[in-house]
DNA sequence: CTCGTTTGTGCAACTAGTTGCACAAACCCG
DNA sequence: CGGGTTTGTGCAACTAGTTGCACAAACGAG
């Protein structure tokens, strides 16, 4: 039950229209917790009707269709517990691992190509992390809250070379391997 | 949808009734595809229903109430299909790094004492694949499967490497700075 | 031998996330 | 100025995963 809560996050940075928050979401915040814009919207009516958030109060309100939404006090308290509060990690699901463990028993025919895919998809974000960091964290800046931010851009990042490096040398192993496997 | 490949995974590797499904799962599977018992057993009747996998004939069918399950043609091929289609990765969805975002705008007050437990899950975590490493990979066994195998298993080691170190980090982060952060 | 515990199988209801579609307003192009 | 595209909001139906419970057989201890 984390959406409500990465989008009040999300609006405590800086009020937004539901588009702006799937914009947003596409760009920053969902690189670790990604929603689609008919969840968020979904979830903009339920904070508003739990009192969690409000429409911005817009001089023209009939005109433009965008709505605005700010956080609460009683959202941001909200926040604040559940931020506190002791979580379980939510169970891993990977299907890439999967799908390896089953080419043990079936054979690893075809999965090379995607597995190439995949290493090309994670150099990508790789490198897209990397311009962020050098975008919003110029050595430099040590402000808290830049620091926590930082850090988590840094578990982006950090995960993201460890794929790369992982599939390049999963992807070694299978030019090692005797033609197609066991199957 | 990769529960019944999982499960058609786990069965191939050795056929199982779906309490000892649920075991390997808690120890093996289930490090990058975990499900409950309620889950298997609902999938073990579809995968059945579909002709993927029978029950083992057994020589007192009425006893024992244990029902082990094999993996037909049929439920191999679906696998090796699966296996070799191009498949996107799903969305990341991390609840700590949620948090910590979260903590650089409602406050620090509270999270700290939860990353330490997270640390420990993780170290714990990490001895026990290393010690599954240990036993079922010793040096000098190079089958083409046992190489796959263990792959996924450095995978499921150098994460949890990673996040060990990353939470050492993030702690010592938040030594440095000052009481409870912004709020 | 019987009564509590563990083993084993399973249903039902709920929650979260995904997919597919609808529809109005704004904008922009010929 | 009329018609296609983009922007913006949203509902409905479906799929996957979680939680809570039920119940029978086997096992083990007094």
């Amino acid at each position: 039950m984390s959406l409500p809560h990465a989008i009040l996050t999300a609006l405590l940075e800086k009020p937004s229209s539901g588009l702006e928050l799937t914009r947003r979401f596409d760009r920053s915040i969902g690189y670790f917790w990604s929603a689609t814009h008919q969840q968020i919207y979904r979830e903009l009516g339920k904070l508003e009707a739990d009192g969690h958030i409000r429409a911005l109060p817009t001089e023209q309100p009939a005109r433009g269709q965008k709505k605005s939404y700010e956080v609460l006090p009683a959202g941001r308290a909200e926040l604040a517990r559940w931020t506190a509060a002791s979580q379980d990690p939510r169970p891993h699901r990977d299907t890439l691992l999967l799908r390896l463990r089953a080419s043990a028993v079936v054979g690893t025919e075809g999965i090379e190509a995607d597995l190439r895919r995949h290493l090309d998809l994670h150099r990508r974000q790789l490198a897209e992390y990397e311009e962020i960091e050098k975008r919003d964290f110029p050595p430099g800046r040590d402000q808290p809250e830049d620091r926590l931010r930082h850090l988590v851009l840094r578990a982006g990042i950090e995960l993201e070379t460890f794929w790369t490096r992982w599939l390049t040398d999963a992807l070694e192993e299978f030019g090692e391997l005797p033609d197609s496997g066991p199957a």
